[in-house]
DNA sequence: TTGATTATTTAACATTTGTTAAATCATTTC
DNA sequence: GAAATGATTTAACAAATGTTAAATAATCAA
């Protein structure tokens, strides 16, 4: 995918303003376990995956719980960071080496107060981000381990060949020997 | 809480701006027990709770889980509906009489695409709902039943108050039988 | 290829949470 | 205020998930 098609998933933005926005955007790339985000800083830029796997993670006494994985053409963001200026719950890792676009904050922040079709991009960013936090939400709340990894197979069965399986079981909030018990289970 | 302060929570509009967003904005009211947004709708409408509290349930196989509440100054919306006119996965109950005010989701649209002003507050809204989203979501995943509830306690003590405890455990994620074991236990 | 390292599964047991039913407590209505 | 209804807690047992440790499988580097 590339990132014209990406920046016009969210809203399909008039060419000079989809101009102005490419100006902000640089790619660059990262090997496998690079620490992308950190959890204690306040992040200066987004990301945008042109190609690659990530998570983001929180410490949680001592332990990583895994919360969010992003794949090619999602966006890598520290919502806290971006939205509040404060720093952000989640470190992000690179889990293969990585190619992305990147996207200084400052100058998008200036965009959204000059160009109003660039001002709707950002809100419907903001809005399909929000889609998907509340979908994540409630599967989180309603199904039960093993519909949420069956879910995970059929809707990401690419996923799971690329990550390995302690960080889906903590994703999937639960322990590797749990997520064992229930791969042996459905087979 | 009056319409203005929770207005400029999101993003501060100018003077002409506000009054363009005001006359989208009409006052009503309902008695407890009404279904404000149901799950099979597209729904036309946002709200903005003045008084009262309402919770969102969605059905699974039978019984309801409740996912959110919303008080006063919270905005009540079916996001699917809102952002992709799409049915949301939500049923919204009002645990209370509530006083609401209602924003008409066509005349909104209209004004992110006139005024730059409206556009940022549309931007800021959906940001500052997405912040939520996944502070939520981050709590779910990473802190058991037990520390949810002490959570609970400490920044929503009104809620368990003027909400039964069933639906709270269900937010919860647990049965209200593991809510009272809990709540015996931090005794 | 072989040995070393890392990832995944399995087993045994502990702990937590769910289920069902009954008991207690609170609220409403006549 | 007594009866009836609804909400919450408690108890006993079942099912699910966690914990620790060992066994197996897969990957990597010399």
């Amino acid at each position: 995918m590339n990132l014209e098609q990406i920046l016009d998933r969210f809203y399909a933005l008039p060419p000079p303003s989809k101009t102005s926005l490419l100006k902000c955007i640089t790619e660059l790339s990262f090997h496998k376990g690079h620490i992308l985000l950190r959890a204690d800083k306040i992040e200066k830029n987004i990301y945008i995956i042109k190609k690659g796997i990530v998570r983001a993670y929180s410490n949680h006494d001592g332990n990583e719980v895994t919360f969010w994985f992003g794949m090619e053409g999602d966006p890598v963001v520290s919502m806290r960071s971006y939205v509040q200026n404060q720093h952000g719950y989640e470190d992000i890792e690179l889990l293969e080496d990585c190619e992305l676009y990147e996207i200084k904050t400052y100058d998008l922040q200036q965009l959204y107060h000059e160009d109003i079709h660039i001002t709707n991009w950002g809100r419907k960013f903001a809005e399909h981000e929000l889609i998907k936090s509340e979908e994540r939400l409630i599967s989180l709340q309603i199904q039960n381990a093993t519909e949420r990894y069956k879910d995970l197979l059929k809707n990401n069965a690419d996923l799971i060949q690329r990550v390995q399986l302690g960080h889906i079981a903590s994703y999937l909030g639960i322990t590797q020997v749990s997520l064992s018990r229930i791969r042996a289970d459905i087979k």
